[in-house]
DNA sequence: AAGGAGCGCGGTGATTGGCTGAGAA
DNA sequence: TTCTCAGCCAATCACCGCGCTCCTT
């Protein structure tokens, strides 16, 4: 119906508004904290560069590998790069989940 | 009650296992990497990557900025709080210029 | 700076980068990630992203205190004040539990 | 052969505003 | 103290996931 294209390249709001109030249920385990709008659209938009941050680094790796397609290593390494620490050990860990699965789903297609 | 209490008590482990699950939509996070021209091709496995990985990296930014908030005693966590968090570590210092503290909005605005 | 991690310790093309060029790289990476943020501040804020949605939200019944309304309970006698006594099914926030 | 882009279809949860007390000031 | 404003509610429909084909590597 309606095409516009910036407002697509941006992470839903009520998403990243659902992974804030959880994370600060998490931390402050006294009460329910609020959450100003403008901080909400700051979240979002740090999210966004991430995205491109990472999708970046994780592109010059791959092509420095001469390939044309950004792979889970890709983006391990890239991790790696920009030194996120704390998120390199789950991701770890859903990267090997996601193939030992993906794995799984092809041995029974047969 | 007693029992109230257990349900809240309840309800927030079941928050903890579930929560480590793909929020963000897949197609989305695809969306936004392809917005840069330099990407070409992408893999199956790395929305995935990119969806966990982003979902983990707002929760850190979260904590940081909650504790900006929690410094000033306040209740409600605002964008002052975020634009101090990124400043307090040079980890994110790629977000400066995303999340301008008021300051440097106004000098902006003044030149 | 002191500390410099390899870029990539691939065994295929001797791509030795020193530190300056490192943060070359990095800047540029930032900046690539920054065209995108210019991209975003020329434009205005939008109050809502669908027109569509909008209308639906603005057709929509209210309840006590601005919130949405359920469907069901429209006119007929009872519009605005909370009634359930006789016509609604009977609301049972209590559950089996284990 | 392997696997990603692109497209269409069906199902579904994100989107959405008025009022009011929580809470910033 | 004053007064701004975020949370609350749920119905539609834009969009996400998935299966499919075609294409590149």
């Amino acid at each position: 119906m309606e095409k516009v294209v910036s407002e697509a390249e941006e992470l839903p709001k009520a998403i990243v508004r659902r992974v804030v109030k959880d994370k600060l249920s998490q931390c402050s385990s006294d009460a329910d904290i609020n959450v100003h709008k403008d901080a909400l659209l700051a979240f979002s938009e740090s999210a966004r560069i991430f995205i491109h941050y990472l999708s970046a680094t994780a592109n010059d790796i791959c092509k420095e590998s001469k390939r044309q397609t950004i792979n889970g290593d890709d983006v391990l390494k890239a991790l790696e790069e920009i030194e996120f620490p704390e998120l390199l050990k789950p991701l770890k860990a859903s990267l090997a989940e996601f193939r030992k699965m993906n794995a799984g789903k092809k041995a029974a297609a047969s | 009650h007693n029992l109230e209490l257990f349900w809240n008590q309840q309800n927030y482990e079941m928050r903890n296992v579930v929560k480590s699950q793909n929020q963000l939509p897949l197609a989305r996070i695809k969306r936004v990497m392809k917005s840069d021209g330099d990407v070409k091709m992408i893999s199956s496995e790395t929305p995935i990557l990119f969806s966990k990985a982003c979902e983990l990296f707002i929760m850190e930014l979260t904590l940081r900025a909650w504790m900006q908030t929690e410094g000033c005693k306040r209740r409600t966590l605002q964008r002052g709080d975020i634009a101090r968090a990124i400043r307090s570590d040079e980890l994110l210092d790629f977000l400066v210029d995303v999340v301008p503290l008021e300051e440097e909005e106004d000098q902006k605005l003044e030149e | 700076q002191a500390r410099m991690p390899l870029p990539l310790e691939m065994t295929q093309e001797p791509v030795y980068v020193n530190a300056k060029q490192y943060q070359g790289i990095l800047r540029r990476r930032q900046a690539r990630a920054k065209a995108e943020l210019e991209r975003k501040l020329i434009k205005s804020r939008k109050p809502y992203l669908h027109e569509s949605r909008h209308q639906h939200a603005m057709r929509r019944a209210r309840g006590t205190g601005g919130r949405f309304a359920k469907k069901n309970d429209s006119d007929a006698s009872n519009c605005t004040s909370k009634e359930k006594g006789s016509s609604g099914p009977a609301h049972s926030s209590l559950s089996a539990s284990s």
